[in-house]
RNA sequence: CGGGGAGUAGUUCAGUUGGCUAGAACGCUGCGUUUGGGACGCAGAGGCCGCAGGUUCAAGUCCUGUCUCCCCGACCA
């Protein structure tokens, strides 16, 4: 490919909207050009890079027995109203009509899709386990894009799909997939730790998320120190140390308490320690429930596992108002003891203990009366609650079975699934014919990666201040050829040719009105990681300059050796 | 949806208390000189100052509305 009739030039200057390194250099360099807010366009450079990222992937999937097939990107609506997904996805599904009427969803996950296409097959035992992959455009109406390629409206994403006869046919692919998602992501030059994480809308009962470790990634995920634990936040477990648990059981007591409304306010009153506090976190869910969560005061509400444990979809604070008008309580000051008792009955209040209330003894806290705190407020004696389990948030230097937590921040490139029976039980015939004659439901699994945020992660990893450094394997071209002299020109096209005779994949400024210092800069900011020279100079010293992006000696190669040469550095 | 910021040439930005026939740099076109780390000279093209109202002799500048984009949060693949 001849650079001057390349679309998509490199510019000095990245647009001031961009903020992020991968962002600023795939614009700069002439890969990607935005459309709308979270809409790209990807120039000639970047789909080669983002087609050969789909290759790595498609090899992987291959070899693991996946086959490869496509949906239609509209979905008819009646798929998503059979799993009541229409309400419960996190994105907001975008819908069209056709000139019918009929209603479609812009696929932004496909599990209804592969379910619907495979129970129409009417399968046995025989035919499975299945693995199905596609790759394909994903619309998602997202609240807020950010950050280039990483956080998109529309972007291609791998997404499989398995089915089998049992859960235990099914964790022998689910493991069969996190080996092939460690080795596409090394192969990518990416080095992911398979966390832990919450299955949001999807459904199921576990999934991972592979994050690569870094500071502008989104999902909050904690390490212990042998790094055989590694959960997302939302889902990480530790344990709760005991306290004052000896102490005997004191009286319970009111007493005056001008004070602020935070927890600090309360510690500053009572000269008492933060842990020995009883924090009350009040939220309204989505049928407009109370609920209270409880924690020891030192710790913080997880509002996932809070949802999964009182089976909410969506929970908010309740405003001051509501817990004054309807609760009776007061801001600051919300008690468990006697919330809900006298005045009127409070319809549907759930009290919820983290089961770190058992660690402390003789809490203090609010009496739901402005100024007036309880002391020795013990949980079963002095109030019951209607639900007990983890709900607070794991924090850095938490331990965990005896090991430390830390907390560490990635960019979540790929995802697996445990979708169990969730899709088969929902969807009407989702069933296979079993060896004994009767109709089962499929156990199904999921497992996706968005391929435009792992080519920005790429990117965020590979890169110097010069610009980006592609990994061989993803890199739009394998060399860069640069001509210096005109009078050159036949034997540099002589050479680019023989090198494309050889199957290498080359760029070649040709640029005849460009100074020698641009080339060069233009050619560390595309990042091919082989740069070939051949000038004056060169042939002086006896043939071709070879360099390697990121590296920074140069190396002279005689013409005739230069394509073997090249074939071993691109085979390492 | 809450908080903050920004919309002026392809890009980055300047444009003062309203006086604009709207600028600079980079990029682009042409001619010439250059060619080992973002060369130089000369000549050019390129603007509904986001959009719609309003105030005014006069609006890029002031007011109102609206749209879009960015950042933080909320939300979430």
């Amino acid at each position: 490919m001849r650079y001057s009739k390349l679309f998509g030039k490199t510019v000095r200057e990245a647009n001031s909207d961009a903020t992020l390194v991968s962002h600023k250099l795939l614009y700069k360099a002439g890969f990607i050009r935005e459309s709308t807010a979270g809409r790209y366009f990807f120039l000639p450079l970047g789909i080669r890079v983002q087609d050969k990222v789909m290759k790595v992937i498609e090899d992987a999937m291959n070899d693991a027995g996946a086959q490869k097939m496509i949906t239609p990107v509209l979905h008819p609506l009646e798929l998503w109203k059979e799993t009541n997904r229409t309400n419960t996805t996190g994105f907001e599904l975008m819908k069209v009509k056709d000139r019918r009427g009929a209603e479609f969803a812009l696929g932004g996950t496909a599990e209804e899709m592969f379910v619907d296409v495979v129970r129409n097959m009417h399968l046995s035992y025989k035919d499975l386990p299945i693995n199905l992959y596609q790759f394909s455009t994903k619309f998602r109406d997202e609240l807020r894009a950010r950050g280039g390629l990483l956080r998109v409206r529309e972007f291609v994403m791998k997404d499989a799909y398995s089915f089998h006869t049992s859960e235990e046919d099914f964790r022998k692919e689910y493991e069969k997939m996190a080996d092939t998602y460690t080795k596409i992501f090394n192969t990518l030059g990416l080095k992911t730790f398979k966390i832990e994480s919450d299955n949001g809308y999807i459904g199921g009962e576990y999934c991972h998320e592979f994050v690569v470790e870094s500071e502008i990634g989104e999902s909050k995920y904690l390490v212990n120190e042998s790094g055989d634990y590694a959960a997302h936040e939302e889902v990480a477990k530790f344990d709760r140390d005991n306290k004052n648990v000896d102490e005997k059981e004191k009286e319970l007591k009111e007493v005056d308490a001008k004070r602020g409304n935070t927890m600090e306010d309360g510690v500053e009153f009572h000269k008492l320690p933060l842990w020995q506090q009883l924090k009350d976190v009040m939220f309204v869910d989505e049928n407009g429930r109370f609920v209270l969560a409880l924690l020891r005061g030192d710790y913080s509400v997880n509002e996932t596992s809070l949802k999964h444990l009182i089976k909410a979809n969506d929970l908010r604070p309740a405003t001051d108002d509501e817990i004054r008008s309807v609760l009776h309580s007061e801001p600051g000051f919300i008690s468990p003891v006697g919330i809900k008792e006298g005045k009127e009955p409070i319809v549907g209040l759930v009290i919820v203990a983290d089961i770190s209330l058992r660690t402390v003894k003789n809490f203090y806290g609010g009496s739901n009366k402005k100024n007036k705190d309880l002391l020795n407020v013990n949980i079963d004696r002095d109030f019951k609650a209607d639900l007990e389990g983890e709900i607070a948030l794991a924090e850095d230097g938490f331990m965990y079975k005896g090991s430390k937590l830390t907390v560490k921040k990635g960019i979540e490139v790929g995802n697996i699934f445990q979708l169990g029976y969730h899709y088969s039980s929902l969807m009407k015939g989702a069933q296979f014919v079993d060896n004994d004659g009767t109709l089962k439901n499929y156990y199904m699994g999921c497992y996706g990666i968005g391929l435009g945020r792992t080519l920005a992660t790429i990117v965020e990893v590979h890169n110097d201040e010069k610009g980006i450094i592609w990994p061989s394997v993803v890199a739009p071209y394998n060399v860069h050829v640069v001509g210096l002299d005109k009078d050159l020109e036949k034997e540099v096209e002589s050479l680019v040719k023989e090198l494309e005779k050889n199957d290498i994949e080359v760029l070649w400024d040709d640029r005849s009105d460009v100074s020698a210092g641009q080339k060069f800069a233009d050619a560390d900011l595309i990042g091919i990681p082989v740069r070939l020279v051949l000038s004056k100079k060169s042939k002086e010293k006896g043939g071709v300059e070879l360099k390697e992006r990121g590296k920074s000696e140069v190396e002279i190669i005689k013409i005739g050796d230069v394509v073997s040469k090249v074939k071993s550095l691109l085979s390492k």
